[in-house]
DNA sequence: GACCACACCCACACACCAA
DNA sequence: ATTGGTGTGTGGGTGTGGT
C-alpha cells in the first residue's frame, strides 16, 4: 500500500472520509481498520450510528438481516484506485424473517467460524523443514506401532516427540504419507495388544508392510457378497418360506425366489458366528455393514449385481454411498447457526426492551431485594446480555454450555502427553459433571497413550480402572464372577505358579505398571502366564472392581496369606472390612443402601464399585 | 511455479448405548 | 435380547498458503 504516493483513496471529492462500519467482533475488523483508516476512510465505531446515517457495512461474512459487504470490496477498490462498484460486494442481499434456522444461518455460522479460525490461528504461520533425523525417528515409530500408521491420533501424538517439535500432528502424517511411506519397506511384529513381539535372543522381528494390518478394514465385494449371500441362506434356514413370501401388506405372497428383507430376522448371534468364520471384521462390524448398507441396497439385488459384475472388466464393487449421516462440519455449523441466532434475537432487541426485560426478570428471581424500576443501570452490559439471553431460551445456551464442557475435557486430554505413561486428568475435571458425560478417568483415546514408551515406576494405581463393567457385553465380564466359599486351593492356580514362586506376586504386580484401560484381556493372559487360573482372576477383578489400585492391594494381602502356612482360603477370596476389596454381602449392602455396614470403604470405593456394578 | 508444511474434509468401520 | 440411534476417529483424500 504505497500511500506516499496515491493521494488518499477513501475520500471524496471534497476530502471527506468515507465511512465505513466493521462489528465489532469481526475477525478482520483490525485489519481493515487500519487499512481504510491509512487510506483515509472512517469507521464508525456505533452501530446506530452507522444504521442511522447509511454507512457501508463491510463484513467477513453475511450477517442475517443485515446488509453487508465484502471486504474485497476494500482491496480491489485500493488496488484499482477506486474505479470499482460497491454493489457487486454485497454479501447478503434477501431479507428475511426472524425465525427459524435457514440455510443462510448456517452459511454464515460456517464463514463465521472460518473467519474467526484464522483469526484465532495468529499471523501467518512459519513452517518447519523436516530433518533427516525427523524423518527416520517417524519411520521408526510407525515400524514399533504399525497398526497404527495410518492414525491421525498417532501422528498428533508422535508429533508431541521432542523430536519432533515444531511441527503438528498434520504435518507428520502428511510427511510420512507424502514423503516417507515408501521408505518404510518393514515394520516390527507385534502382538495383539500392540506390544512389540521379540524373537529368542530377544532383538524385534521384522516383517513385510503388506503383513501388519491397520486399525480398519475397508469392506470388499466379496465381503458384501459373502454377507449377503449368508444371510439369505441364513433366513431361508431359520424362517418359514410364507413370512419371507409376505409382501408388506402382509397379503400378497412374493413370486417364488423373491424374499422379502423387512421380514428378515437377523439375530446378534448370528453375526458373532458369521465373524468367527470371517475374521477380517468384528461381529459389530459386520451387523452395522447389514444395517447401513446391505439392507439399504437390498441383499437380493447386490448378490445379482455381484454375479453379473463378475464377467465385466471392472468386476463387482463394494456398496458405498449409502450413508446420510449429517457431516460434522455441518452439524457445527447448525449449532453455531442457533447461537448466532440467539444473540441476533438479543441484538435485536431495543436497549430499552433490553433494560424492561432486566428489569422484569430480575423482580422476579430477586424479588426479596426490592428493585425499583432503575435497577437495570446498575447492571452491566454482561448482565442485560444473559438476562436478556434467558428470554432467548434456554437451548442454544445449553449446546454451548455442553461444548464448553467438552472442549474442557478434550484440553485436558490434550495434556496428557504422549510420554505420560498414563492418563492423569486434573482433579478439577474430575467431577460429577464429567462423569455425567460418561467418560471414565482414564478413557481418553483409541489408541494406547505411551508411544513415547516411558516407563511408569509402579506408584501411580491411582483411579485406572479396566474398562469392563460386571454387568456389561463386554467379553471378559463373564469372567468376571466370585469363586464358590467351598473352592480348592489348586482352583486358584495352576502348575506354572510354583514354578515361579516366590516372584509372582511381584511380577504380577509389575505386570499392574503396564495396564492400559482396554487392556483387561492382557491382564487375564498375562496373569495366567504367571499360574493364577482365569477364574480366579476373574475373581479378582470382580473383587476389586478391576481397578488397578485395588488389584494391588489385593496382591498384596494375597501374598502375605501365602507367606503364612495356616492360611484360610474363605479370608483370602472374601477379605472382610478392607477398603476397595468387596464381597457378595457387601454388594448387597450397598444395593441395598446398608451404608452404615460399609464404613470401611472410602467414597472412592464405593463411587468405583456403583460404577463396576452399575449402579 | 513447484514443492512442501500444514489445515481441513467426509464417508464409513467399529463401537457403545438407551429403549 | 434386539434394535436403531449415534459417537468416534480412521482411511484416504483435497485445499491453502508459505518458501
Amino acid at each position: 500500500m504505497s500511500d506516499m504516493i496515491v493521494p488518499n483513496l477513501l475520500t471524496d471529492e471534497s476530502g471527506s472520509p468515507m465511512a465505513f462500519y466493521i462489528h465489532a467482533q469481526d475477525p478482520l475488523r483490525e485489519k481493515y481498520l487500519k487499512i481504510i483508516r491509512d487510506n483515509g476512510g472512517y469507521i464508525e465505531p456505533s452501530e446506530v450510528n452507522a444504521d442511522k446515517n447509511q454507512y457501508v457495512q463491510l463484513s467477513s461474512y453475511p450477517v442475517p438481516r443485515r446488509t453487508t459487504f465484502s471486504f474485497q470490496f476494500i482491496d480491489d477498490y485500493l488496488d484499482k484506485g477506486g474505479s470499482v462498484y460497491l454493489e457487486p460486494y454485497q454479501l447478503n442481499p434477501v431479507k428475511r424473517s426472524a425465525d427459524e434456522l435457514d440455510e443462510q444461518d448456517v452459511r454464515t455460522a460456517k464463514a463465521m467460524a472460518q473467519a474467526m479460525n484464522k483469526k484465532a490461528k495468529g499471523p501467518p504461520k512459519s513452517t518447519t523443514k523436516f530433518t533427516v533425523e525427523a524423518d527416520n525417528y517417524i519411520l521408526e515409530q510407525v515400524r514399533l506401532k504399525p497398526r497404527f500408521r495410518t492414525s491421525h491420533k498417532f501422528f498428533e501424538e508422535l508429533a508431541q516427540h521432542d523430536l519432533l517439535k515444531g511441527h503438528t500432528g498434520n504435518s507428520v502424517r502428511s510427511r510420512y504419507r507424502a514423503h516417507l511411506e515408501h521408505k518404510l519397506l518393514y515394520v516390527y511384529k507385534t502382538d495383539d495388544y500392540d506390544r512389540l513381539i521379540l524373537d529368542a535372543s530377544g532383538n524385534r522381528i521384522a516383517l513385510p508392510v503388506a503383513h501388519a494390518k491397520t486399525i480398519k478394514n475397508r469392506f470388499t465385494a466379496d465381503d458384501d457378497y459373502t454377507l449377503c449371500e449368508s444371510i439369505i441362506n441364513h433366513v431361508l434356514n431359520t424362517q418359514d418360506r410364507e413370512t419371507l413370501q409376505t409382501a408388506d401388506d402382509k397379503l400378497t405372497r412374493l413370486p417364488d425366489g423373491v424374499l422379502n428383507e423387512a421380514n428378515f430376522l437377523v439375530s446378534i448371534s448370528f453375526f458373532d458366528e458369521f465373524a468367527r468364520q470371517n475374521t477380517g471384521h468384528s461381529s459389530l462390524s459386520w451387523r452395522d455393514r447389514y444395517r447401513k448398507f446391505a439392507r439399504v441396497y437390498g441383499l437380493q439385488r447386490y448378490r445379482d449385481d455381484y454375479r453379473k459384475a463378475m464377467g465385466t472388466k471392472e468386476g463387482p464393487q463394494p456398496m458405498k454411498n449409502l450413508t446420510s449421516r449429517e457431516s460434522k462440519s455441518e452439524k457445527k455449523a447448525q449449532i453455531t447457526a442457533k447461537k448466532l441466532k440467539a444473540n441476533q434475537v438479543r441484538m435485536d432487541m431495543s436497549a430499552h426492551d433490553q433494560a424492561l426485560l432486566a428489569d422484569e426478570l430480575a423482580r422476579n428471581h430477586h424479588s426479596q431485594l426490592h428493585h425499583n424500576h432503575h435497577l437495570t443501570h446498575q447492571l452491566d452490559s454482561a448482565g442485560v446480555a444473559a438476562v436478556a439471553n434467558m428470554a432467548v431460551g434456554q437451548g442454544a445456551l445449553d449446546e454451548e454450555i455442553g461444548e464448553v464442557k467438552n472442549s474442557n475435557i478434550d484440553d485436558a486430554l490434550r495434556q496428557v502427553g504422549v510420554g505420560a505413561g498414563r492418563v492423569q486428568i486434573e482433579d478439577d475435571l474430575v467431577n460429577p459433571d464429567v462423569r455425567a458425560l460418561g467418560i471414565h478417568q482414564t478413557d481418553h483415546s483409541a489408541i494406547h497413550p505411551n508411544l513415547g514408551g516411558a516407563s511408569v515406576d509402579g506408584h501411580d494405581f491411582e483411579g485406572l480402572e479396566l474398562k469392563v463393567d460386571a454387568d456389561s457385553q463386554d467379553p471378559w465380564a463373564k469372567y468376571m464372577v466370585y469363586l464358590p466359599r467351598d473352592v480348592l486351593l489348586t482352583a486358584l492356580f495352576s502348575d506354572k505358579f510354583i514354578q515361579f514362586e516366590p516372584n509372582v506376586i511381584d511380577r504380577a504386580r509389575e505386570l499392574l505398571t503396564t495396564l492400559e484401560p482396554d487392556d483387561v484381556g492382557v491382564l487375564f493372559d498375562e496373569f495366567e502366564k504367571l499360574g493364577f487360573t482365569r477364574a480366579f482372576v476373574g475373581h479378582i477383578l470382580k473383587v476389586t472392581s478391576s481397578s488397578v489400585r485395588y488389584i494391588n492391594d489385593y496382591l498384596y494381602t494375597l501374598r502375605d496369606a501365602l507367606h503364612d502356612d495356616r492360611i484360610d482360603l474363605v479370608e483370602v477370596l472374601f477379605p472382610r472390612g478392607h477398603n476397595g476389596l468387596w464381597t457378595p454381602e457387601q454388594d448387597f449392602d450397598l444395593k441395598e443402601g446398608n451404608m452404615q455396614k460399609l464404613g470401611f470403604h472410602d467414597s472412592e470405593s464405593i463411587g468405583a464399585r456403583r460404577q463396576f456394578l452399575g449402579l
